[in-house]
DNA sequence: CAAGCGCTGAATGTATACATTGAGACCATG
DNA sequence: CATGGTCTCAATGTATACATTCAGCGCTTG
């Protein structure tokens, strides 16, 4: 039956995958904390299973971005600041400009993505600053919204692997961005609204309306979040060789 | 001694470094060929280690798109079809131009980095069909000068890591491509003189030309690349998920 | 008292032994 | 003869034992 499916297809994840799984939750949710020192033994006791998994874990971890070898022989919790948020964005504006340009192209050829990004613009119009407070049950809402978003791009980008790839590893370090930089109401909705021109760009098939609005609002995230954010360490010397 | 640490850093390679690299090269190289099965075991005897470093290999190996899971417990090469090649050049041509943009605002007030992309520009000048014929040797002299350019470019790219490092990933692949469709010399000066544009136009800071050029440049490469390349496979049916 | 040397220990890097699962072949039976 | 089942075997997944290296600390000596 489904339930034995199910957890066939549970167990059928190995430890190192169950190993990666919790390592990679817990320094997005910052239980491990940037700069934190990831020793083998400790996190294979941690853990419950021996050094092998738990090295394929790092390794993962370490192809991800979300570790850091320092060192010869030790590894730690990637950091991130304000430097490496601006970087990230660098990357980001590339990829997703590009993204909203395949999508829209997409979009004009493919009835069904049209019809998706035109119910996901009119879904993002319904959040408004009146609609949304900043309590954790509508933040997490909305950023359900932009996962779903964030979905149908994907699915937009079936002929472009390589370029969901790097997307999908971005947003994993911007999860963690958003952990450190909380928005505010009024960004959440500005945001929505932004998301929702994107999205109408797309349903339009209009590549370089999209990849204007989305220039846009990744310079409106940008520009948020080093607000929010402690002023990048100018002062203290990066230690990145 | 400098002999003596350049030994110490040579041992100072882990087995699975050597591992890693050995694999990665003959992927590349074509030794190993696409959908060839990657055996633990019968790749542990042949590079003469145990197991455990060459998990580590694989596991790097499968992070760089080198190679592909197929089924639960099955590693092969991965394939590289003109699909696959049109497909990375989506992702190369949001990079790419982003990322001279950002060189060209770099060397606007940068000025030895003007200069590096000043005297590239003048390099590839001196390429031309007259002074180029596609022997091997030449060809690699000219590779040889591509990476120069592509070393600058990382050398401006300093405050992008994460730009450089998706770059990066995309060079590996670019390599396997061009094995799989040799340039002809015409193409080859061609590609010169694009390149000396796009030096050109980052020297000047001009960041909108300097993508514009790097936009060409891509799409004259990608149209060469199919022109040599066997028919994309509408009739065989691609076997990835 | 300070400086340099060596030692100890804990961590990674590697190898190998054990467990488990999946595929393929062979045999039995309808 | 075809088909189903079982059995074997080989490969991965995991654990652990061994090797090696580096860091910290104490001791010795000038």
């Amino acid at each position: 039956m489904a339930a034995d499916a199910a957890v066939q297809r549970a167990t059928a994840l190995t430890s190192a995958d169950r190993a990666f799984e919790t390592l990679r939750t817990q320094i997005v949710e910052g239980e491990l904390a940037p700069g934190a020192p990831l020793a083998e033994v400790e996190q294979a006791t941690r853990l419950g299973v021996s050094r092998t998994p738990v090295r394929e874990a790092f390794a993962r971890l370490i192809a991800a971005g979300l570790a850091t070898e320092r060192g010869p022989r030790t590894l730690v919790v990637s950091d991130i600041d304000a430097d490496d948020v601006t970087a990230l964005f660098d990357l980001r504006r590339a990829l997703d400009e590009q993204a909203a340009r395949l999508a829209a192209a997409r979009a004009a050829s493919d009835a069904p993505t049209a019809a998706a990004f035109t119910t996901l613009a009119d879904r993002f119009r319904a959040v408004t600053s009146a609609t949304l407070q900043a309590d954790d049950a509508q933040r997490h809402g909305y950023y359900a919204l932009v996962a779903e978003f964030d979905a149908a791009l994907d699915a937009a980008l079936t002929s472009s692997p390589y370029l969901a790839s790097a997307i999908a590893s971005t947003r994993v370090h911007l999860a963690r961005v958003r952990r450190l930089a909380r928005d505010d109401d009024a960004r959440l909705a500005a945001s929505a609204a932004e998301h929702g021109a994107i999205a109408r760009a797309i349903a339009d098939g209009d590549g370089e309306r999209a990849a204007a609005a989305t220039r846009l609002h990744l310079h409106e995230a940008l520009t948020s979040i080093h607000a929010h954010l402690p002023r990048s360490g100018a002062n203290r010397p990066k230690e990145r060789a």
